[in-house]
DNA sequence: CAACCGCCGGGAAAATTTCACGATCTTGCT
DNA sequence: AGCAAGATCGTGAAATTTTCCCGGCGGTTG
């Protein structure tokens, strides 16, 4: 598929930025941008009557964010090619899309060269990571930042996402099942295993690590 | 300047949305761009040597933010036509844009028409908002949700900024040569005033408003 | 089986938040 | 000028929360 003509699927909910991906893509011969689609949601849908050879996927969407639909897709094509192209440069976001089954992670400041090398290289079965996650990414590990999701339990984990959407200590015990105290031990020792003193440290770190994303707190 | 062509400065730093915006841009006759920058500090340089009709403005750019770019270009051209075209669709960026001297705010979610629609109505000197803001913008009146900045003082908005910024209580207090217990007070009081119960509703309310950007924890 | 670990919560000490109260200073109004 | 209002800063005490230490329960592993 890789000779000919590909088919490519764009996703971003920015109008004007699929326009730019058209732009930049439709000087390399042999590719063709056949569905283009504005959230996760959609496409999920068009990727199954499209079926494309490569997936161009923005990650903070409305909705069902990329991530979700980077792991809905290759649940339904374990052989989907989909390359994350995303603001974010935030190691902790390429790890979360690479683990959901995404071949490539480049960040919109990237230029367009490099986009379209990453296209060339996912098409070619190989996995492309822009420049500067390269580097972020071995900073986390030279800095031994654990990522949350490592450190923490799986209990430990759920409790710090409903403490970051929920409010109050109490509500989440009822969420739960278990009693405040039980939350508020919990609370402490997220803080605790995360090395943060206050709770405005643990949002900023959660923010960081793309627990949380900014259009999550808009429907608060 | 509206009849034959006008001169238009791209500010973005994301390559391939310059490029979309070129893209939908040049399909208008009369409408050149003549500059790009990928920063504030950039913009505010090349608009003083470009001298563009207009300039069309992101807002979460690495370094000078397109608040702060806008402002100053403000302060050396008084007329200067700035159109602000961002991700936020939030009423807090919008009023601060405004403020801060744009003659329009519209969302990237806008269909391209909006964008083109807003760029002639700028450069015949009208204040262009998209739909969607104006939307919030009521919403916004109506549910009397005063932004931050509105109901609390001087001080205790630069407390809140530290509290967003820096870690402890103890290092606020030194910094703004105070008690820790005043801060501490105030702290109270300002999450008082903004009617939240934790931390945690603060960081998310700030956020929101636009009072923190999703970048300025990266380099906390 | 014993040892360990995640999970749940009680109790008490420690720390923090909240509240009530002045004192001082500026600002605006008459 | 005189006065009222309110912003700022601080104190101290009460109320609340956070933190720490403890034990019990269930599952897994050596």
């Amino acid at each position: 598929m890789n000779g000919t003509d590909c088919a490519i699927m764009l996703v971003d909910d920015h109008a004007v930025v699929r326009e730019g991906y058209r732009s930049v893509l439709q000087k390399q011969p042999g590719l063709r941008v056949v569905a283009e689609a504005c959230d996760g949601a959609e496409a999920y849908r068009l990727f199954k009557s499209a079926k494309p050879d490569l997936v161009i996927m923005d990650l903070s969407m409305p909705g069902i964010g990329g991530i979700e639909a980077v792991r809905r897709i290759r649940q339904w094509d374990k052989a989907a090619k989909i390359l994350v192209f995303t603001m974010h440069q935030n190691a902790g976001f390429a790890v979360q899309a690479i683990r959901a089954g995404a071949r490539g992670y480049v960040t919109k400041t990237s230029p367009p060269e490099t986009l379209v090398r990453a296209v060339m290289d996912v098409l070619a079965g190989k996995i492309a990571i822009s420049p500067d996650i390269d580097h972020e990414l071995a900073l986390s590990r030279l800095s031994g930042e654990s990522s949350a999701a490592d450190v923490l339990t799986a209990r430990e984990f759920e409790v710090l996402r409903l403490l970051l959407a929920e409010r109050s200590t109490d509500e989440i015990a009822e969420t739960l099942h278990v009693s405040p105290k039980t939350v508020a031990n919990l609370h402490s020792l997220i803080k605790d295993k995360l090395g943060v003193g206050s709770d405005i440290e643990l949002v900023r770190l959660a923010l960081r690590q793309g627990l949380l994303t900014q259009v999550d707190l808009g429907e608060a």
